[in-house]
DNA sequence: GAAGTATAACGTAAATATACGACATAGTAT
DNA sequence: ATACTATGTCGTATATTTACGTTATACTTC
C-alpha cells in the first residue's frame, strides 16, 4: 500500500485503523481468545492449537506483541505469552467511544435529502 | 496473503476479523465519522473533505458498503451514503463480547508459571 | 440530442500481508 | 561437550491492499 498521506488523517484516526489491523486476522483474534481462555500461554501450545505453522503463528504473535497487546516472557526454554488487559481494556473505551460517535450521532434521512 | 487455512476458524473469528480489517485503515474510520457527524453525506463531499483522490475514496466506500456498513442511495446524479446503525450497534455488541472475554477472563500469573 | 457533471468501474504500479520451510539461537538434559 | 527441544529470524513466493489516472455510465440541463 502506499501510505503516504497517513499522516494526514488524526493520531486519533491512525490508533484506531492500527489496533484494528490488529484484529483484523481470524488468527489473532484465535490468539486473544485463546491467551483469555487458558491460563497455560506456552508459544507452542498456542501454534498446536492453530491450524498454522509454528512460523506463522510467530509472526502474528510478533504482530500483537508490537502493539503491546500482548507481553511475551522468557522463562527458560519456553516463552510464557500474556494478555495485556489494562492496554485492552483501554481499546475497549477506544473502540466503544468511536461506535457511540457512529450509532448516536443525526443519521441522515429523508429531511436531508437522502431515501435512507 | 494466502487464505487457504481461513476456513479452519470459526466464523465468530472471521467475521470479527472481516469487521476489524474495515476499520483498519484511517480513511474508513474517518470516512464513518463524517457520515456520522455531518448530515450531508453526498459522495463528492466526503472525498473533499479527505487527503485522497475521488478514486481511493469511492474504493473505502466500495469496502464498507460491501460489508453493509453503509449504504449508498442513488438520488438523482449523486450518491448519498449513510451509516448502517443498526449494524454498527450490532458491531459494537460483538467487540464488546470479544473485549469482555479478553479482559475479564483468568489473566495467567506467577502460579502457572509466568513471570508476568 | 449535445454538453456538462457526478460517480463508479477498469487497469495498473507499488507497498504490505500472509504463509511457510530452512536456518540460527538459546536453554536443557544426558 | 553433545544431543535435544523450544522459539525466533531470514528469505521467499503468493495474494491482497492501497492509490490513482483513465475510461465508462448515468443523469441533468440547455
Amino acid at each position: 500500500m502506499t501510505y503516504a498521506k497517513t499522516t494526514a488523517f488524526t493520531e486519533e484516526q491512525q490508533q484506531l485503523a492500527r489496533v484494528a489491523k490488529a484484529l483484523a486476522h481470524p488468527a489473532r483474534v484465535a490468539i486473544i481468545q485463546l491467551l483469555a481462555s487458558k491460563r497455560t500461554c506456552i508459544s507452542g501450545d498456542i501454534a498446536a492449537e492453530l491450524p498454522l505453522s509454528r512460523t506463522t503463528v510467530s509472526q502474528h504473535l510478533q504482530e500483537l506483541k508490537a502493539l503491546d497487546l500482548i507481553r511475551g516472557e522468557i522463562d527458560g526454554l519456553t516463552v510464557c505469552y500474556c494478555l495485556n488487559t489494562a492496554l485492552l481494556q483501554q481499546v475497549h473505551q477506544q473502540f466503544t467511544g468511536f461506535f457511540n460517535e457512529a450509532t448516536t450521532g443525526a443519521a441522515c434521512g429523508p429531511e436531508d435529502g437522502c431515501a435512507c
